[in-house]
DNA sequence: GTCTATAGTCGGATAGAC
DNA sequence: GTCTATCCGACTATAGAC
């Protein structure tokens, strides 16, 4: 059993070096990949900032492509520690057969929230780039995005909208509106350098944060209250 | 005389030759940066689609970086080319003393409009990407696009927005509100692989079109008539 | 003026030393 | 297991033939 314990924490030890390495080159490829995109992105690059030689990326990971891929997986399982309990709560809401109207409202608030939040973290940044670039530009790892995050936000909020539209999660058919709605956030991601510009901002700070946050809230209800009284009045 | 008449035959068929020989790569340049942007496009590509050699882009422009700025001038002028009549109309209209809001609603329906349009056109899809490209991902000659058309758009939107919902064009801050309006229609732009993938859609056609533009304009009017009737209750 | 052939640079991958 | 030194391919730009 000595045998056992000493083979098994040499196995530990290896495995957090390797952990270890995995997880500074995985920082540093979000980092890269982020400011410049996947092809743009140079493998000697990404050693350097995580300082690991430039075979690391070969040996831990296979080559440039299958780190890109573990860099979207692990995307993934950020973007889910931080929203995945507001998509769980919100799921479970909408599976009950009643759905008070201001719960919905509550759950899209934070879902816009959270699409308009920034960070100055450099992980959250290059994430947020990441995530731009794979909507705009899809590499074939936009897959598991989609599955992972993206699809699931849509298809939730959809039913948000729905419910607190009609009553009915499943009322006709809102996956253009929430997208659209949706697009006033992101618009601040998207087109970031125009709206730095025309605001005359050199960065989009906590201040600016809020009042983005406020505008886009804002213009939400007016929609979502706009559309509850029109389908009120006349049933569509 | 004759010679001189000569002379400049002579220069002229030179000058069609060269202009032919220059809009032919201009062409092929906006598929092929529209596709892959600047880093990832080659200029091998961009030759061999034009059907010139590779040194015809060095003699033309003096390199791929020149290449691209030739490019964005370009965008710059078939942008205005298609919505110039329609800013100018838009601002004459602002400069007046007395604006009739049905008349700015126009104009602003009539700019989201031209935001959600879609084209066939290899080098209108290639101008919308390059665009995206160069909103969310700045190069030095994002410059030359906002001081062209993104600036004229952003500023003449604002007060038109402005005008229908107080009644003055320079109002407050409307900004971030128009910034976020655009986002509506930009949204089927920026994240063009999610809402084909949550909608189901193998593309967007002109049926497509239609449905998100009635999206688009019915939330703006729910968004603009809010606006206008709290305007109105409290002066805000 | 037009093109081909090539120089010079850089990035990803890997063989082989330690 | 870890790293350095090198290979190979692809790119831009250009010199020089026609």
């Amino acid at each position: 059993m000595r045998l056992d314990r000493s083979i098994r924490e040499a196995a530990e030890r290896i495995d957090t070096a390797r952990s270890r390495a995995r997880r500074s080159l995985l920082r540093a490829a979000i980092e890269v990949f982020g400011e410049a995109g996947f092809e743009s992105a140079t493998t000697r690059e990404i050693a350097k900032r995580s300082a690991q030689n430039s075979a690391a990326i070969a040996y831990y990971f296979g080559g440039k492509a299958q780190l890109y891929e573990a860099v979207i997986e692990h995307v993934v399982t950020m973007i889910n520690e931080r929203i995945g309990m507001l998509l769980q709560s919100a799921e479970r809401f909408l599976e009950k057969e009643t759905w008070p109207r201001e719960q919905a409202l509550s759950f899209l608030q934070q879902m816009l929230e959270a699409s308009v939040a920034n960070s100055k973290d450099p992980e959250i940044v290059g994430i947020t780039h990441i995530i731009v670039r794979e909507q705009t530009n899809p590499s074939s790892a936009f897959d598991l995005l989609y599955k992972g995050v993206l699809g699931r936000l849509q298809r939730t909020g959809t039913r948000l909208m729905a419910v607190y539209v009609t009553g009915d999660p499943d009322h006709a058919d809102f996956r253009l509106r929430f997208h659209a709605l949706l697009g006033q956030a992101l618009a601040f991601r998207h087109a970031r350098a125009t709206i730095l510009r025309s605001a005359g901002w050199k960065d989009i700070d906590a201040r600016q944060e809020a009042a983005i946050r406020d505008v886009v809230l804002d213009q939400t209800l007016l929609i979502l209250d706009g559309l509850r009284a029109r389908h009120k009045a006349t049933g569509r």
